[in-house]
DNA sequence: CAAATACATTGACAAATGTCTATGGCTCTG
DNA sequence: CAGAGCCATAGACATTTGTCAATGTATTTG
């Protein structure tokens, strides 16, 4: 951190690309599929409920349309997080269980609450009241 | 998973938000951060490398413009994944050494690479080459 | 000081994203 | 079968995002 590499003017080191193209889209996708207050929120609950959850819940909790509830939902079940059971009228939503371990670790360090926060408390915001 | 909950029709259970919104909010904020191609190969390259990296290397690397790069480089700096540090005419960039820990959880989870491809193996693809 | 190099900033623009309203499909109840 | 409830889909629209060309700033070299 401290040894800054020796350079020449108008030469550039090599910077090699670690992921391969396959895995990192893969990746980004997950990391897409969480990149959203309302779905990483529904992500959470997902994986801390034992219980399935249907759309109407969702829709009352979050205070949002019922097709944007469907929207985002959507799009978690395109990135292969959540999966669905249909019930009567009802669709009930869970986590997938058999979500590959990368991607867990990734849902896990998203949702990851009481641990710690991620902004230090030497960081202090002024108005974050909503 | 098999034991649905029981409902009545017009009437929604209770769904708890679990993540305090401000977790939630600086949590997509870093998830955002990563959920981009090539920022995501660009934390990792920093995740790997020892020395510190100059813009003009990851210019050369992605095959993108220099303003390009400095763009994404500005969201990483902005979410708090990564330090400069400016010598001469270069200005060399690494990963924040003091992440706090579920920022640092995160990064590995997103960076992890040979570990496990996120795809399974039964999920053949074809014409990935590139 | 003038030229060259490395990086940041600005402005522009197409594509993707999040949201809503309106509508359609499916399932249960009378 | 008709109505009602739950969810998905389609279309519209404003915002955000990723990218580039052009330009500005800082630093070294001559």
């Amino acid at each position: 951190m401290d040894q800054l590499p020796v350079r020449q003017r108008g030469q550039c080191c090599q910077v090699t690309i670690e992921l391969p193209s396959e895995v990192a889209e893969q990746t980004v996708e997950v990391l897409k599929a969480l990149a959203d207050p309302t779905r990483l929120q529904i992500v959470a609950a997902l994986a801390r409920s034992q219980q399935p959850v249907c759309v109407c819940d969702l829709t009352t909790a979050f205070e949002l349309s019922q097709p944007t509830i469907s929207h985002h939902i959507g799009k978690l079940k395109a990135a292969g997080l959540v999966t669905s059971e249909k019930q009567g009228i009802w669709v009930y939503y869970s986590l997938r269980g058999d979500l590959l371990p990368a991607a867990r670790r990734l849902v896990d360090a998203a949702t990851a609450d009481g641990a710690v926060p991620l902004a230090s408390a030497t960081q202090t915001r002024a108005g974050v009241g909503g």
